[in-house]
DNA sequence: GGTGTTGTTCGATAGTTGTCGAACAAGGGT
DNA sequence: ACCCTTGTTCGACAACTATCGAACAACACC
């Protein structure tokens, strides 16, 4: 299948900010910060493979992330770089915070 | 009606985005960024009174705007300074970009 | 070739959300 | 008192989304 992975300036902003708006892909984006590189398989928050697969489709079609083959394997990374270039602080200000209520 | 504006430190990060996740409350942000407190009937982007009232709502409950009565208007008004406090530079990533596809 | 691992895709389903018109409520004029 | 303006609320409806199990594909390895 095409990895079907948009240039960042291509995808609205609504479309950013929908993707970062659940909970499960804000602790993939979270992980990606941490430690960098990651199979899909690491993600294993409480979902079943099926939706992991499907929040990190969510996630590359929005621009956040880049997938590349690896084996059967499938290693997900942060486009950080473009990211913080196209909207400078989002990243922190989403990530830096707390878990309230 | 009670108001319902809850604290912004209450309100979950998703909560958050998916609030700022719409073109239409999108725009709502901009014209209270640019022009201050303004009534509810001032930000007509094509949808109804109807609709329009419900994505206050959702800004509202989201702990992103104030509402106060005025004779039988209403003022809307962004909550800036919590915003910029909690989530430093997150307004001025979303809102300091073109519009692409 | 067979088996196991890793992901993706395909329905299906339940829940959420954006949208509307119509009805309602609260005020301000006159 | 009457009407008009301004918003909110109430169904209703369509569209989207998160979730799952099961089936499938690709690859590695024995």
């Amino acid at each position: 299948m095409e990895p079907h992975e948009p240039d960042l300036t291509d995808v609205p902003v609504t479309t950013v900010l929908a993707a970062l708006a659940d909970d499960v892909r804000l602790q993939i984006v979270r992980a990606l910060v941490e430690g960098g590189e990651a199979t899909c398989g690491s993600f294993d928050f409480g979902v079943s493979k099926a939706t992991r697969s499907h929040h990190l489709k969510v996630l590359r079609e929005a621009g956040l992330t880049r997938t590349r083959a690896a084996g059967t394997s499938r290693l997900v990374r942060l486009r950080r770089d473009e990211l913080d270039k196209l909207y400078p602080g989002l990243l922190d200000a989403v990530l830096g915070t707390r878990t309230p209520a």
